[in-house]
RNA sequence: GCCGAUGUAGCUCAAUGGUAGAGCAACUGAUUUGUAAUCAGUAGGUUGAAGGUUCAAUUCCUUUCAUCGGCUCCA
């Protein structure tokens, strides 16, 4: 070993440090100001504990909270925290693991009796204490066989079973005061560092995730390395809360869900069907527009088709029971295309008429098991804005990369610019021709690539009957909502037997495409409140306009200016009650109406209107024409100001 | 489906083993009002449902339905 070690630094710059120095003591010595924001370090981009000692010639950066990686360590390490707390208040509970997640941590514990929201108060307060006592992270290299029996002594069940599943013959042990567990690390390098954490709820979860094994009790927390950032966050809880779909759309009247009709059956109550109208209308032109043919199709079949798609076997679960028709079993739709298929089936196709693209908001109706169900996110009654696309396989390619111009389009109209793509693979278990998977895999790859949209690709994660190509759309608060998807399929061709007559007379297989690009309009209905928070763009609101006199003086004026919006196309109201303006305004406003139109003596007096816009506040008085026409525009515009 | 929590007026919430109360909303009346709540009055409940314990249950117990947070799954 060399007594003295080359580091190039986190600024770039290179220095001489005796061997075994720690990282921290050069990261203090070289960058005071650094020092203070490392929770770790990568050590020739290997991410390692500030307390690792260097003996080589190395690289070092620092590892920040800011960064996702610094984030994960400092919540993984406030686990760890968390689980020796747990501990101490409740001798004789069991670990198993407890890693960071996208937005904090969790650890899952066995435990005697249940949690209870009080008992996370107690291991609060007892992790208060262990911050105090600031310990420091040791890490301690062991073989897996020490590991076994050390876990196996103090009966963690868990751990050993974890334990004995790992290759590696080495694994690394972390202690901080009395608490002990098997972890890779890195870690903070002491308890002091976490300054301000919450335990946010407590979940049963199956260890493993798998419903067969028994059930752990899990505890989610997040943790920050300031006070005010907690504070923040838990301020964007708060937003989360009131932007919450179920709790608007209550407030909007939009939509509810009734007991008497059952749970995930979605009614859409005038205020939510109307957005949804417009929605529909804008999709029925579009796609029109875009080569699309609409068609309807009935919402049960008899089972037998369903046989053939091959529903029955795969996707069983997830269908209801079927009914009698004059002893004939028939089944209600979970899915449109194999209605599709029939259409496509009525005569024989030639390669004329290709790519056929049929397209149909279908109501379907799977059934979700009872907890999983989420307003309008996850329901069991839907409408798939659905198309199937037949073409010939030379066609693909530009089918793909119109398919990926008209959906990112149609997104970013309806209000959202940022979007996630996912390119996924052939799964382990698939049907059809490897050399077709290849082809179809490859024709969305390159569609991706000429448009030069970023993706990423999830290996193995397309259907078992084709790949696919999945967009996300990340709504105004930074969540992911899975809307289009884009799926080839080689199953279903093969199992109806379609054909078209190619150009040399001979007979040939179609390839199928499913797509949805909103995904549902229950569930994109659900996105859209959350991302708008309730407040619509002009082009989608129920109610654009309320038109409201200051006093009664005003009525047959303000309704003429309603018949005239109203004459105009446009959806207003009038709010003649006998109140106060301030009180007319504070419900509009909590209505979330975007424009008001206040008309007093003054506005009758020179024939004008008064205009407040929703959370604008007054934006003064307009000639009525000229404003008629500057709405018009912001509605034509699909404006989202 | 599983684990836990919750379920009281349209909404938000309170209360006690002795037959439920507030604010907002609704309705009625007064008020004619200038950019986020005018005042007064009236009405509103088989305390999610069913069963049990008890002299007495909204409260305790059992079952059930639904919702919420998760697990699992997905448009």
């Amino acid at each position: 070993m060399a007594d003295k070690v080359r580091v190039v630094l986190p600024d770039g710059s290179k220095r001489e440090y005796s061997s075994g120095i720690t990282i921290s003591e050069i990261i203090r010595e070289s960058n005071p100001s650094l020092s203070k924001e490392a929770v770790a370090a990568l050590l020739d981009g290997r991410m390692a504990d500030l307390s690792e000692k260097v003996t080589e010639d190395s690289e070092i950066k620092i590892v920040s909270f800011d960064s996702k990686e610094g984030k994960g360590v400092f919540w993984h390490s406030t686990s760890h925290l968390m689980a020796q707390a747990v501990l101490d208040v409740f001798p004789g509970v069991k670990l198993d693991i407890g890693p960071s997640i996208d937005e904090g941590f969790y650890y899952d514990f066995d435990t005697p009796r249940p949690f209870e929201p009080e008992d996370l108060n107690k291991i609060e307060k007892r992790m208060e204490e262990i911050v105090k006592e600031n310990l420091p992270f040791v890490r301690k290299e062991v073989s897996k066989k020490e590991a076994v029996e050390f876990f196996q002594q103090r009966g963690e069940k868990f751990k050993v079973a974890r334990l004995s599943e790992m290759e590696e013959d080495r694994v690394f042990l972390y202690q901080h005061g009395n608490f002990v567990d098997l972890c890779r690390g890195p870690h903070v390098p002491s308890t002091g560092v976490i300054k301000s954490f919450k335990l946010l709820s407590i979940a049963g979860a199956y260890w493993k995730g798998s419903e067969k094994n028994p059930m752990l009790q899990r505890i989610y927390g997040i943790s920050f390395p300031s006070p005010k950032e907690l504070d923040e966050y838990l301020k964007r809880l708060e937003e989360l809360k009131k932007r919450d779909h179920r709790v608007l759309g209550k407030e909007l009247e939009l939509f509810s869900i009734s007991d008497d009709v059952g749970p995930g059956l979605i009614l859409w109550h005038p205020k939510g069907a109307q957005i949804r109208r417009i929605i529909e209308d804008f999709w029925i032109t579009e796609h029109q527009k875009n080569g699309y043919q609409l068609i309807y199709t009935p919402h049960i079949a008899r089972l037998h088709l369903w046989e053939t798609s091959g529903h029955t076997g795969f996707y069983r679960e997830n269908m209801y029971s079927t009914m009698q028709v004059e002893d004939e079993e028939y089944q209600i739709k979970p899915m449109n295309c194999p209605f599709h298929i029939q259409i496509y089936k009525s005569k024989l196709r030639s390669y004329r008429e290709l790519p056929l693209r049929l397209a149909e908001l279908g109501a379907c109706y799977r059934f979700e098991r009872s907890g999983v169900l989420h307003g309008l996110m996850r329901v069991r009654g839907f409408t798939m804005d659905d198309a199937h696309i037949f073409c010939k396989p030379e066609q693909l390619e530009e089918e793909v990369i119109r398919l990926l111009k008209f959906s990112i389009w149609m997104l970013k109209t309806l209000g959202f610019e940022n979007l996630q793509i996912f390119l996924s693979t052939r799964p382990d278990k698939f049907i059809g021709e490897e050399q077709n998977w290849e082809k179809a895999t490859s024709a969305l790859r390159q569609a991706l690539e000429k448009q030069s949209l970023k993706f990423e690709v999830d290996e193995g994660g397309g259907a078992f009957y084709g790949p696919k190509i999945d967009i996300k759309i990340i709504d105004v608060m930074g969540r992911p909502w899975q809307c289009t998807t884009i799926q080839f399929d080689f199953n279903i061709p093969e199992r109806f037997d379609l054909w078209f007559v190619g150009a040399d007379g001979n007979y040939h297989r179609p390839i199928m495409i499913h797509r949805a690009l909103l995904g549902s309009l229950e569930r994109f209905f659900g996105v859209l409140i959350e991302h708008y928070g309730g407040a619509f763009p002009l082009w989608l609101s129920p109610v654009q306009v309320r038109v409201m006199p200051i006093t009664d003086e005003q009525n047959s004026y303000s309704a003429d200016i309603l018949q005239r919006l109203q004459d105009e196309g446009f959806r207003a109201v009038m709010d003649d009650r006998n109140e106060k303006i301030n009180f007319k305004i504070r419900e509009a406003e909590k209505e979330k109406i975007p424009y008001m139109f206040i008309v007093g003596k003054k506005e009758v007096q020179d024939q004008s209107v008064s205009v407040r816009k929703h959370k604008g506040g007054d934006l003064g008085k307009f000639v009525l024409d000229e404003l008629i026409r500057k709405l018009k525009e912001e509605v034509k515009n699909k404006s989202t100001e």
